[in-house]
DNA sequence: TTGGATTTGGCGCGAGATTG
DNA sequence: CAATCTCGCGCCAAATCCAA
């Protein structure tokens, strides 16, 4: 085999049949292997592989990318779902009620089923024609071919004849002969309506929700087709919300089966924890081990609505998967597995196409210009960087983290045997010496530093600018600048008023905690206009403008008391003061703001 | 009228490659 | 080593067209 070409692995999984027919020698009629091939040995050392680990090389999602993909999927999964599944109510109804009417009218001779089929459609056209409604085109052309409007001359997608025969009690895949285009059917009857009432997109009748910001509905109306297809988007949008809020691995979300999620109340009622039960796959060949996983409502939500979706199909083939294939057809396997990948690629694409348009687009396209292709297990990296080094960022805000709080991500995210916590701390040393090259690369580019730190963090990047020349600063050795900041980048905590080059002998935040013994800043104690730590740079800009405009709205009040307005006044100018530090073009750097002792810092409230 | 033909997109699978 | 990813191939279903 290795002379065939093969890679070490690829023979590997070859052997592995082998192995394979020996270990399952009791189950197999005929093929089965009596004596063991290679006793002691995997199929991967007999192939001669061995495995070298090298960096993780698995892309994080950028900002810019995970952040309207969760929001997008969160919206489908709290707002679209109540439509989607609405619809699929509606179908699942229109299909018994034809089920119904078809086996009730089997016995009859056909001219007299056709003149109730018509009766019907009459009375179908009639009600649309109440809801001042047009007969239902589908929403695409599907395979190209199209309809063009005899009146207007513009080309359409065709009429829906799938939904007019639902309402007719018509099915056309068991009779063809039924079908109400031919000449037989009734052909006259829907182009009068056509005429008259004109068309309709899609044609169900379950209402659009209005979308959150225009106001109108969020798409037309479905059809069967739209619905098929909106049920995988909404699949996918919820895989991306358990995948990238909970950091649970792909087998571990795919193990998930109904039922796996329960939570604790405490005495009032109130909602504590939401737990999902799945099965852990580490290490462990076949089968695995079952694990609780600590989650956030998000998460639990896209469960739930998983559990109405996969309802339907895990009926049909009887499973208690949460993700089965949704499509109900012959020879599909059950479960969705390794095709979520296609599945969310194809959400991406979706998004765009219908939400999104050319010049902006809501996934924007990857650095390369190509579009940005997901994998199941950029999610956990993703998020093991976040909550490693933005705990506080865009992402924690639109799910309700607004007090920043690393212990809150941990709780539900730490608490597993998944090893999640490991990841965290990986991608925090990743992070912090990423954030400590923004520093540096902003410091080349004439950026300022403010905060008490400020002189002492400058000295350091310059010390290792000069080291570097006469190489130009920007085109450096990287690799060589990395070891040559990685100390000071180990003590670097990114905040959302200040960045913290921590050292526990000085950290002002350590001073209101008792226990000793601390490893990191407590940023929720954190004063970045007094603490020798701390460190002011652009990126703090807008927290800190926030702060004084909130300030500045509160002294317009005419009737604060006299203290609290000198407090506030105060306040602004220190405010500013910060904001003049890390202004760019201004005079020579200066160091921390003097003569702030009188009152605690600028706390974090936000 | 009827039974293919046509077209399209999605799905399942397998082989090999990559990743942690 | 096990899990996961990539991607082409082939198959299938759906809706409608079209020739016999």
């Amino acid at each position: 085999m290795r002379l065939a070409g093969l890679r070490p692995v690829a023979a590997a999984a070859l052997l592995r049949i082998v192995f394979d027919l020996h270990e399952l020698r009791h189950h197999l009629p005929t093929a089965r292997l009596s004596f063991e091939p290679w006793p002691g040995r995997s199929p991967f050392s007999v192939a001669g592989a061995k495995y070298v680990a090298g960096e993780n090389r698995t892309p994080r999602i950028p900002e810019a990318i995970i952040t309207p993909l969760l929001a997008w999927s969160l919206r489908y999964v709290n707002y679209y779902a109540g439509d989607i599944l609405a619809s699929r109510a509606e179908l699942d109804r229109l299909e018994a009620k034809r089920n119904r009417l078809v086996a009730a009218e089997a016995g009859l001779d056909h001219t007299d089923r056709r003149s109730r089929q018509r009766q019907r459609l009459n009375t179908y056209i009639a009600a649309l024609r109440r809801q001042g409604r047009g007969i239902p085109i589908w929403t695409t052309a599907h395979n190209g071919t199209t309809r063009t409007d005899p009146q207007s001359g513009k080309v359409t997608p065709p009429i829906n004849y799938h939904l007019i025969h639902l309402h007719a009690g018509i099915d056309a895949q068991v009779e063809p002969a039924m079908h109400l285009g031919l000449t037989t059917g009734a052909p006259d009857l829907i182009a009068a309506a056509i005429a008259e009432l004109g068309t309709e997109i899609g044609g169900m009748d379950t209402p659009i929700s209005a979308d959150l910001d225009t106001g109108l509905p969020w798409r037309t109306r479905f059809d069967a087709k739209v619905l098929a297809l909106e049920e995988v988007m909404l699949q996918s949008a919820a895989y991306v919300v358990c995948a990238y809020l909970s950091g649970m691995r792909d087998s571990e979300i795919q193990a998930m089966k109904r039922g796996c999620l329960s939570i604790t109340r405490a005495e009032d009622g109130a909602i504590l924890r939401h737990r999902i039960k799945s099965t852990a796959y580490k290490g462990k060949r076949g089968c695995g081990e079952e694990t609780e996983w600590v989650t956030i409502a998000p998460v639990a939500e896209a469960i739930a609505v998983l559990e109405r979706l996969s309802a339907r199909a895990g009926q049909a083939r009887g499973t208690t998967t949460l993700w089965p294939v949704l499509t109900l057809r012959a020879n599909t396997k059950t479960h969705v597995s390794a095709e979520i990948v296609r599945q969310l690629n194809r959400f991406r694409d979706h998004l765009n196409d219908r939400f999104g348009t050319a010049q902006a687009p809501i996934i924007p396209a990857s650095p390369n210009g190509a579009p940005w292709r997901l994998t199941t297990r950029q999610f956990r990296r993703t998020i093991a960087w976040h909550i490693a080094n933005r705990p506080f960022g865009t992402i924690a805000g639109m799910i309700q983290y607004k007090h920043a709080s690393v212990a809150a991500f941990e709780g539900y995210a730490g608490s597993s045997r998944s090893g999640f916590r490991g990841e965290i701390e990986a991608q925090r040393a990743l992070g912090q010496i990423d954030d400590i090259l923004v520093y540096f690369d902003d410091r080349q580019g004439g950026a300022r530093l403010g905060g008490p730190a400020a002189n002492r963090i400058g000295a350091a990047l310059d010390t290792a600018a000069h080291e570097l020349a006469p190489l130009p600063a920007m085109i450096a050795d990287r690799p060589r600048l990395r070891t040559m900041l990685g100390s000071l980048a180990r003590t670097l905590h990114v905040g959302p008023l200040a960045d913290c080059f921590f050292d526990p002998a000085t950290a002002l935040c350590l001073n209101r905690i008792s226990e000793p013994g601390a490893t990191g800043p407590m940023i929720a104690m954190c004063e970045p206009v007094r603490c020798p730590n701390a460190c002011i740079a652009e990126r703090h800009r807008p927290a800190w403008q926030r702060g004084a405009d909130e300030a500045r709205l509160l002294l317009r009040e005419k009737r604060l008391p006299e203290p609290q307005r000198v407090t506030l006044q105060a306040e602004v100018a220190r405010i500013e003061r910060v904001l003049e530090q890390i202004a760019p073009g201004a005079a020579t750097p200066r160091t921390g703001v003097a003569g702030e002792g009188e009152e605690a810092g600028f706390r974090v409230t936000g």
